[in-house]
DNA sequence: AATGAATGAGCGTTCATTCAT
DNA sequence: AATGAATGAACGCTCATTCAT
């Protein structure tokens, strides 16, 4: 009777793969894939270092675990947001809003001030990101395909939404504050309008974090 | 007599460090900074551990190094390149060309097979790469200066261009034959007329590795 | 209801800590601080090297641990033994007899026939005597405030016992058998009259080992 | 004809040695033996690394050669002091005078100021005191058939001496000013007369450094 | 004889993972 | 299922010694 996820014993269950997820992604946002130790994630639950293998098989696998279920929760919403688009300007702007609104959510685990003496660029690697880039591609065909883009060079053209979600959004998170609608806006009139659409900004206010 | 640099103990000292560098520039290429280890640094060699510290002080001094030797040859030419920019179209695609041409001179380093079955994204950290960025947020604001940009805001410019030369870069790399040119071609027209200048690819054709 | 320390596992850890520490002061013993390695006190027990880290947090933490436990064993007994002295006679025999009988009790330690053919007079460093020299120049104070010894210059007083407890002591526990109160005796008659006080032996008896 | 060490290149050999020999020292008593690198020695010096090994063939060996260096320098003058002792009192006054000026004239070794925090005892091993031990047992041997001395225990006699020679040198040399013939008469008068020999100081003077 | 780079065993320590309880 | 101690390979680095020049 219990065996469907009901009972005690699997509400526990439930909660202990919570803990240790939200453990994870916490720190993997503060120190980054390769910088976070399994004790580091266990640490910050109230278990015991063993039971982590219960849930997951490695750190690898809970980096998969984590993309898979934000993907869960995020894929929806941007199929929604950029199957609503009725043109390539809404579909970018679209795009680029949802990457930075999920960047923002998750704010306080990209704020990392640039460890190492701004010498590496230790690319975050959260799972939120990687879940939205998942589903990019299929709907920049599908988006081809609906005629809302010109068939441009797919490959190219992914690439590059991902390269200014990120860095511009890791730009945009180190502002305060942060204003995702703005960011949005510069990514999306770049891409729609190249760099005579952007909008100007006064001198010397335009790099102030 | 030969103490400056021209005796067979000289050259070997210079082939040797010679040595460790590549070795190291490959690593970081394959595996990232922090997954490269020392040790893997000096297997590549014909060294003995201990001879790397003859050479370098550490693991981090090693990637400064590596970063500024290549600063050091890639520094000039991107300035020269660049202000000899006679309109932001030609500063742009210039400044693309030149990025897309260093990773193509160095793409052994980042032909990588997206490892952990593409899991993670773990951005490549690359001297070369990092030696460039350094130079171009100055380029852009005496682009602006000089009136071949229009004032718009540096962070995110500068950011964009950034993601875009990554990604785009790691698409094309990927490709065979690499063609540097039209990676070029892609994005400075994305940057300087938007989407709607990009030049539309027979559909299919456009994501063959 | 086992957490306190009663369980089997607790057993376990009870027996490996003792184990590493026994390994490490009859290390310390043999070798002396600098010259004993991790990896030797963990060679010692049947544990593996990572265990060390378990209990001990680097080597010099298992250098205090042993100290202060030792401590803790030996300070009330010297304190005992040299709070009950009513003259100082009694005092300085007391204090000698105590240092011997501690070096007796952990003999194996120290039997260790002059290492590098005799060249180098490696102090011990042993936890067990440094933990009685802690106590010593307090109790000496402490007699001299008592009238049991007249105020004569402590620095220099104190080192000449621990000087005397150190090479006597060493020099005792080399012949068989090991005759503390004999090696007490002849140190406290040093101490209380002189050589003049020493008792006579048969030549070419006194030295054999 | 200079096979026998008055041409240039013989010089410049001895001068070598000497040097080596000199940095060692120096070392040895500044950060005692197993602390001391070769690498630290031969960095004192003008010469390679590999130079060392043409004159001693280890740490090792160094210093037993600065050890039988010096005792070929103190042999002499121990000898001279103690034969000519007429009495016992003489004989240890002698004694422990003659350390202590040695541990003066090297002052500067032996002045280290407890590295470790305290913690442990880093004896010296510094080659000057070992070889005016090495000649002390049979000096005593000596005295006692000369009837300087009652027939004791040698063993245990010596290494009273050594002891207190060790340890209150050592506490000698932290003083300003040193005062060697008051540290002889400390010692020298405990070993005659025993504790009520010994001079009394005012109270709360005596351990002043 | 002098050089100084090369060597490689060894150091103290970390950490993903296993396993007895 | 949970525990947390045990494991041992691996890490960055040091250093006495060797050896080609």
């Amino acid at each position: 009777m219990t065996k469907n996820g009901s009972g005690k014993r699997a509400q526990t269950k439930k909660a202990n793969r919570a803990a240790i997820l939200q453990a994870a992604r916490a720190l993997f946002g503060e120190l980054g894939y390769s910088e976070t130790t399994v004790r580091d994630i266990i640490g910050r639950t109230s278990l015991a270092s063993g039971t982590f293998y219960n849930y997951f098989s490695g750190k690898e696998e809970i980096f998969k675990a984590l993309r898979d279920e934000t993907a869960q929760q995020v894929r929806p919403r941007l199929r929604d947001e950029r199957i609503r688009a009725t043109s390539f300007v809404d579909f970018i702007h679209r795009t680029f809003r949802s990457f930075f609104e999920i960047m923002d959510a998750n704010r306080d685990l990209y704020s990392i001030i640039r460890r190492n003496s701004g010498l590496l660029r230790l690319q975050q690697d959260t799972p939120e990101i990687i879940a939205g880039f998942d589903e990019l591609r299929d709907d920049v065909e599908d988006a081809i395909r609906r005629g809302l883009l010109p068939s441009i060079d797919i490959d190219y053209f992914v690439s590059a939404i991902i390269g200014v979600a990120l860095e511009v959004g890791d730009a945009m998170i180190q502002r305060i504050p942060v204003d995702v609608e703005a960011a949005a806006r510069f990514a999306s009139q770049l891409f729609t309008g190249g760099i005579p659409a952007l909008p100007t900004v006064e001198p010397g206010i335009a790099s102030k974090a």
